[in-house]
DNA sequence: TTGGAATGTCAACAAGGCTGACTTAATGTG
DNA sequence: CACATTAAGTCAGCCTTGTTGACATTCCAA
């Protein structure tokens, strides 16, 4: 199909290399959520949940608007993980003091305890990646990674670091 | 939680660095399925029918086998997949010659079209980001790609490679 | 006070996973 | 040959997680 012919340099860019790139994302995709996905068999809880309590981790308070644009998913879907989630005691919903429309979203300390477990499973699985890879890989995936993202999806991973 | 005090050149170890890497790849998987899902929503296939016909595309011949082993779900989920591609006169399955309880599938015409545009709306994508990366970063990002597959899945991936 | 925004809820549906049970055909083995 | 095993397909039913659409509630702000 589209060879590049524009020399050595960009034999990183041939549809071969893209292919193949494309395959590991793909099969690395499985080792990355096998860790916490075991955790959560057998528990009532699927994906969605683990999604949605890492993000309220990361962010206490955040309001459902905030959470909702990060997921990408619907409020009905984040709805029917929340409630499950409010009702088991695993999150907290507080009315907003500035806003009463909003709800301010926290973990309780059984859902801390989950989202330990959950992402300390996940931290072991690329720790071990990382330290197979090395300091100079580590960087280069981040770089892909976030040229990956879409533009919108950048704004939000950039603004979750800064706070 | 597991600070890593080892010194300087492993501070990419660390749990923030770590969780950083793991949003990272949550924010990029979403670009990367991105553009084929555009192709493919109003059509009547998603994603679990992109995958078949990419792996079908990456090695014509393959019996039902060999696709289950490489997708990872159960025959009954790829059945359903591969019965209405086949339907649809987008896969054909031929019986082996060898071994004739053995079904072989290729693409049709029609099939390889798909699987090209498909292929191609996601090798854009990707192309993009590398360009971005540059070289060396895409040599580390397939580094701890590949680090971060199962072992089982990193011998599927490879075995892919050769051929 | 009224319109719009944020949230929540109900209902219905679809994709795509899963298990379990079973059939058919072909193959391999004692 | 007889029998067990394997490859593939099928049927039925279930779960999770996504979707739309319609609607109620609450509250802020013009």
């Amino acid at each position: 199909m589209s060879e590049v012919h524009t020399g050595e340099s960009l034999l990183f860019l041939t549809d071969e290399q893209l292919r193949q790139g494309i395959e590991a994302v793909f099969f690395a995709y499985r080792g990355f959520t096998s860790a916490p996905d075991q955790i959560l068999e057998g528990m009532a809880y699927g994906r969605a949940h683990h999604r949605a309590i890492h993000f309220i981790a990361r962010a206490p308070g955040m309001n459902v608007n905030r959470l909702l644009a990060i997921l990408g998913v619907t409020k009905q879907s984040l709805n029917r993980v929340l409630r499950t989630l409010i009702e088991d005691g695993l999150v907290e919903s507080r009315v907003g003091r500035a806003d009463k429309r909003e709800r301010h979203l926290y973990l309780t300390e059984e859902g801390a305890a989950l989202e330990g477990r959950l992402s300390e499973a996940q931290r072991a699985w690329m720790r071990a990646a990382y330290r197979n890879a090395g300091p100079d890989a580590v960087a280069g995936f981040r770089q892909v990674l976030e040229a990956m993202m879409d533009p919108e999806l950048r704004r939000l991973y950039a603004g979750l670091r800064e706070g």
